[in-house]
DNA sequence: ACGGTGACACCAG
DNA sequence: TCTGGTGCCACCG
């Protein structure tokens, strides 16, 4: 493709970085889950798990990319005032394939956690 | 350039 | 359990 025109989109493509985690984000199965900073560490980001999420919030709810399947440390969603709403389809998007949250709107890493392997794919 | 903020994580009290 | 501080670093004004 020719970049003649080069716009500024902050989009996967503009980042390397963030089509790394794109990536990362796709492999996660159906029914399963991740912590941002289970995919920061992946990519070698060690520490870096904010950028993940900062990936994420650049991702449209209605991408391919399954950003719902990304949880923090505590198998809980992050709330946040800036996704008004976004954290309640979350959990919908999760509960239709399974994942089941406790009174602590908490689900249980220990059942759902995704765990890459090399052949993955 | 700079400081505040944040879909995070980890550690100390 | 909860609060507060630190590390990380991209984004925004």
């Amino acid at each position: 493709m020719v970049l003649s025109s080069a716009p500024k989109e902050t989009n996967a493509e503009a980042k390397p970085l963030y089509a790394a985690i794109y990536e990362v984000v796709r492999q996660i199965p159906f029914g399963k889950v991740a912590t941002y900073g289970q995919i920061a560490e992946l990519l070698g980001l060690y520490g870096r798990a904010r950028q993940v999420g900062y990936a994420l919030f650049q991702v449209a709810p209605d991408s391919d990319i399954p950003w719902h399947r990304v949880v923090n440390a505590q198998g809980k969603i992050s709330r946040s005032p800036m996704r008004q709403g976004n954290d309640d389809l979350q959990r919908i998007l999760l509960e239709r394939e399974g994942v089941v949250f406790d009174a602590q709107e908490t689900l249980s890493l220990a059942l759902y956690r995704w765990s890459p392997k090399h052949s993955e794919d």
